[in-house]
DNA sequence: CGCATAATTGATGGTTATCAAGACCAGTGG
DNA sequence: CCACTGGTCTTGATAACCATCAATTATGCG
């Protein structure tokens, strides 16, 4: 049986059956945790990564006077964790929107890997500094973008990182974030996410089903409406040292 | 005479002087740009990383509306490329804000460096992972904060992250951003970065002088006023491989 | 059914953008 | 020396966008 760290790094480059070894060496039992709770958060020790095996999560910061923002959205195959490493305390809060299986990862497990496996670390490294760059879509998100503009935004790019694992995947998912959370994301409220939200609809490029299912209907329209760009398929892996 | 890259390292760990020669060997002939220049950008190859040696420096990313976001400010000390290793092409272009010294260091050298130490590896990944957490703490503030906590927030986050480098550094320095920058960063127009500030320095919480100098004359109530925490100083080194 | 949560809708106001004009300054060339 | 230029900062008037508050309507769920 594959362990779930494994699985997910075997998506970028071939691991040899020694590397898979080790890694799965690393991997403690996995974890349930059912839906919204806070997993970690505030001044608790960061002793774990996690691989998310199901379930979304989401990391976000309060603020002092109750607002919050919600940094990273997290779905199955994504690591957790990578931002708190250089830190003993953690300076976010783990959240689970649906139940969740979560595949710890000590911390300084890492170290092992960086002595035996040149290979794994690099590719370690650059999900990390992937990860970086999305941040910076978000950033660019929230500093030049409008509301209608931001959630076209941030629905091309949940549904484009739920394609990398689902591959299945068209132009429909279930979205098991509010509009509070959504607002929390992007920097509204939930009362402009929902007007924004009825108007994207009315203008025909998104429908809002029932059953949270959202689907986008025109796609080439969001994408335009936004510059989305897409980060999550290419990654350049040719400088990778072998073994 | 010790390289660029070591200097900066060896803040944080000590290096062996394997380790040093390592890194020495590694870097390449440093370079000069004068000010108000693109040193790469748009769909430039991302071959280098860069340490800073003196001058500041932003990466930015446009808009095609002609809009801009300013997403990272470079001082001396600073590693710069991290978030563009995962990808051939840079996504962002690197300015100039004053004349800078640049050392330039191969990123395909960073696979002899994860092979021969995994001491450094750590360290750089530590460095890469802490950039997450400060723009994490940049999309809080484009998130969630007024004009006015934006700037105070920026103008902590500078002071601070020059005290690392220059611990005579009190409470003044030179600000060599426009405000049509300082509103890039932020997410705000020249026009409104204008009156904050005229409104912060009116309520006696900075002063600029004519030759942009920039002094916090009231850094606790600045501090409360956006929920600063410092980021810079602290880091969990204690994990790292020996080596 | 009653209760809590989420989504919607309307009315209003505040924060910030936009547009436009003027002040100030450094540099440039006649 | 002075007019001219371009860049930066400032200031005022106006408007757009989004937040806030409040009320209402779904929509589950025990």
């Amino acid at each position: 049986m594959k362990s779930c760290l494994t699985a997910k790094l075997s998506h970028y480059i071939d691991l040899s059956d020694e590397n898979s070894e080790l890694l799965a060496k690393l991997e403690k039992a996995e974890r349930e945790y059912p839906a919204h709770t806070e997993i970690y958060g505030g001044k608790h020790d960061v002793k774990h990564l996690h691989v998310v095996k199901s379930g979304w999560l989401y990391h976000y910061i309060d603020m002092t006077d109750g607002r919050r923002q919600i940094v990273r959205i997290h779905h199955p195959g994504d690591i957790i964790g990578f931002h708190d490493i250089a830190y003993l305390e953690s300076s976010t809060t783990l959240y689970s929107c649906t139940d969740v299986c979560l595949c710890p990862f000590p911390k300084a497990a890492l170290d092992e890997i960086f002595v035996s496996s040149p290979r794994i670390t690099a590719l370690l490294f650059s999900i990390a500094v992937r990860d970086q760059v999305i941040l910076v879509d978000m950033l660019r998100a929230l500093g030049c973008m409008s509301a209608r503009e931001r959630i076209a935004f941030l629905l091309l790019d949940l549904i484009n990182r739920l394609r990398i694992t689902n591959s299945t995947m068209t132009d429909t998912f279930r979205l098991p974030l509010n509009q509070s959370e959504i607002g929390d994301v992007l920097g509204l409220t939930n009362v402009y996410v929902s007007r924004t939200m009825k108007i994207l609809q009315n203008d025909g490029l998104i429908l809002v089903t029932d059953d949270h299912q959202l689907q986008i209907l025109d796609e080439p329209a969001l994408i335009e409406l936004c510059g989305f760009v897409e980060r999550y398929q290419s990654m350049d892996t040719s400088w990778f040292p072998g073994g």
